[in-house]
DNA sequence: GCCCAGGTATAAA
DNA sequence: TTTATACATGGG
């Protein structure tokens, strides 16, 4: 991968398969804010960056080159062939070729897993633009100030508070699950790191020792937070798709990339509600 | 007012 | 084991 330094941020030259709109506007992270010129601004490792996308140069300003490394070739999966990986996907099923056509440009972002756990138990019952306010008044409220920015709060910040205290976030009955979750990280009682190298399954159970994290929440800190890429999420929305589009699959049968099947899926019964009209 | 939002805990069958 | 309902809040 070839990139170079450039006006107060990182060019990188090659980057094929990556839309900024479909990654970071698709409801898997919630703290990227498209600008009017189209580049998207976010914060995440407690760093702000801005980032464009011109042919396959992509640019993201304010990153240095150690921050690159660091943080930001991972957390964009810049070294995954999304290209080779898209092929393989829609060569399973006939629909899954057509959906991995309408969002050629979705990537896993490799975001914190602390955060994923907490913007995606956030997210339960829950629309994206109310989740998004949620996030940034817990980030504004609890997170540490990064110049006029707020890095998303640690468990061990958290963990020391009660739900009352999280009265300002607006976001009722999560409240208790924010707290119990913190508790429980930061504690070591769950162990999100392990989570990487764990079995699927066991994994799985990992998270949702935790209360108000159910398969849901858990299948998406996985894929999100934790890249295991095999996590397929299953909401009421795909369980739809699921019953309409793919009868007779299960989330298993969707291979080593089902969480990037999920998402091509996701994203294609979005945009064609049509698809389900003869369902109920 | 009513319905819904990338669900889950809880109680009941 | 499976199915129904409440849950906080806010936008359409």
């Amino acid at each position: 991968m070839e990139y170079i330094l450039q006006n107060n941020g990182v060019l990188v030259k090659g980057v094929t398969d990556l839309d900024l709109a479909q990654t970071l506007d698709c409801g898997q992270s919630f703290r990227w804010t498209q600008q009017g010129d189209g580049s998207f601004s976010g914060v995440a490792f407690g760093r702000r960056v801005s980032v464009s996308l011109d042919g396959d140069r992509f640019f993201i300003r304010g990153a240095s080159a150690e921050d690159f490394e660091k943080y930001w070739r991972g957390y964009f999966d810049l070294d995954l062939d999304y290209g080779s990986i898209r092929k393989s996907v829609a060569a399973l099923h006939p629909v899954l070729s057509e959906a991995a056509q309408y969002a050629p440009g979705i990537r896993i972002l490799r975001q914190e897993p602390w955060e994923a756990l907490c913007t995606f138990i956030i997210s339960q019952n829950n629309n994206i633009k109310r989740i998004k306010g949620i996030v940034d008044r817990l980030c504004e409220s609890f997170g540490e100030d990064i110049g006029g920015d707020f890095a998303f709060p640690s468990a061990e910040t958290l963990a020391v508070l009660s739900p009352d205290d999280l009265a300002p976030l607006r976001a009722g009955f999560r409240n208790r699950y924010i707290i119990d979750a913190a508790q429980k990280v930061a504690s070591g009682e769950v162990d999100l790191e392990a989570c990487r190298t764990l079995e699927y399954e066991q994994a799985r159970r990992e998270l949702m020792k935790i209360t108000g994290v159910g398969v849901k929440v858990a299948d998406c800190t996985l894929l999100f937070g934790l890249h295991r890429i095999e996590a397929f999420p299953v909401d009421v929305w795909m369980k739809r798709a699921l019953k309409t589009l793919f009868p007779g699959m299960t989330p298993a049968d969707f291979g080593e990339y089902a969480g990037i099947a999920q998402q091509y899926i996701f994203h294609y019964s979005r945009m064609h509600p049509e698809v389900f009209e003869n369902d109920k």
